[in-house]
DNA sequence: GCAATAGTTGAACGCCTGTTCAACTACTCA
DNA sequence: TGAGTAGTTGAACAGGCGTTCAACTATTGC
């Protein structure tokens, strides 16, 4: 009996996500998103409820790719450190495709202001901690392996790691000179992974 | 013969600055730093002549108190890996204290979207790099001391520790529980500046 | 005591914001 | 085919924004 719905909202959610991700929450208006989206304000409306509704749901979606970034890199069958090396790689060669610097949504929503947003801070929070468990696998199975030398415990190398990811995302910001951002995660890999009384490395 | 300045521009630039910390830039309207100030617009814009060239004086005012704890931490006399370590003591007693989860101007100034001001993001990025330098010279003379053995060149080091200190930011949003920040820093500091090969160390 | 000077005052400006809603439209089922 | 239904449309709303400026006021040098 009703009216099909027509809008793509999808394609909405996409367009959305990429503004909020380049100019963050606050500073990205509902006419702004309606010309991207070629939507006009009440089908917004009417699709997520508000302007917060729908910047949950980009967040939502955003976690979306993250996770499938995670199972092509993280969560594969090559031994755990190489993982985890081509995880970093994989970010590196995202920042270099990104001129923009737009970043992590997910860091720049944590950072973005108030944080007053209890929900959205712990939905970003919640993604990011999934990473983090995933390295904490990785890892633990890399000392399982003797891949890796005894150390701090794995979620503390966990840590460490998303410490890194999250400075790296601010260096990013500095605009540093070509490099650098590769040298910082050589040197954090180095000093994570590579354990001075490692046993013998798998040639 | 001019009616002499009744304002005060260092109190006024105190409390706009802990607005813009605790808001960011965007969220703080001029109307709440009159409020915060007792000023009236007039006399803000005939101080500092924009919302924009309040900000950035503001983000000036914090980097002289920045320079101080560099000075009070950093410059010292003591062994230089202890310098290091009481600077990061003192940012995880300032994070300890900041139950708001403020963060850092800087860092915040940093990931606050559009970071299409250049001028802004420029000044932020000079002031961290200044405390990157500071953290150089401390591992250079620690390396000469034999306090710290070799490794990753001084720059390196001093980029992990910025790194660590930028991701540590970016942990404390997501509201972690006690504890896990003080462990971050301790494995950082671990990787960064135990070296496993190192010269006896001194007693 | 009186100009001259410049800081102070706060109402007002135009613009932009997130959101609403009554009219309209396209579709389905009987 | 026609009634019913719900998606779509976009003008309009109230309120907030950064900023301005003409009137006012306090001070100083003569």
């Amino acid at each position: 009996m009703p009216r099909p719905v027509s809008i793509d909202r999808a394609q909405a959610l996409e367009q959305a996500m990429l503004l909020f991700w380049r100019r963050g929450y606050h500073q990205t208006s509902m006419r702004e998103i309606t010309a991207a989206t070629r939507l006009l304000p009440g089908s917004l409306y009417g699709a997520f409820g508000s302007k917060r509704g729908l910047y949950l749901a980009a967040l939502d979606h955003y976690h979306d790719g993250l996770q499938q970034a995670l199972t092509a890199h993280l969560h594969g069958t090559a031994p755990p450190l190489e993982r985890i090396r081509r995880f970093f790689a994989e970010l590196l060669n995202g920042i270099a495709r990104d001129p923009e610097g737009k970043g992590c949504l997910l860091i720049n929503t944590l950072l973005e202001p108030p944080a007053a947003d209890a929900e959205i801070t712990q939905q970003a929070a919640a993604a990011l901690a999934e990473v983090e468990a995933a390295f904490a696998v990785a890892l633990e199975e890399a000392v399982g392996n003797g891949e890796l030398a005894d150390g701090p415990p794995p979620e503390a190398r966990a840590r460490l790691l998303m410490t890194g990811i999250f400075g790296l995302r601010v260096y990013q910001r500095t605009t540093p000179p070509a490099g650098v951002l590769n040298d910082i995660v050589e040197t954090l890999l180095k000093v994570t992974l590579e354990n001075p009384v490692a046993k013998e490395k798998r040639t």
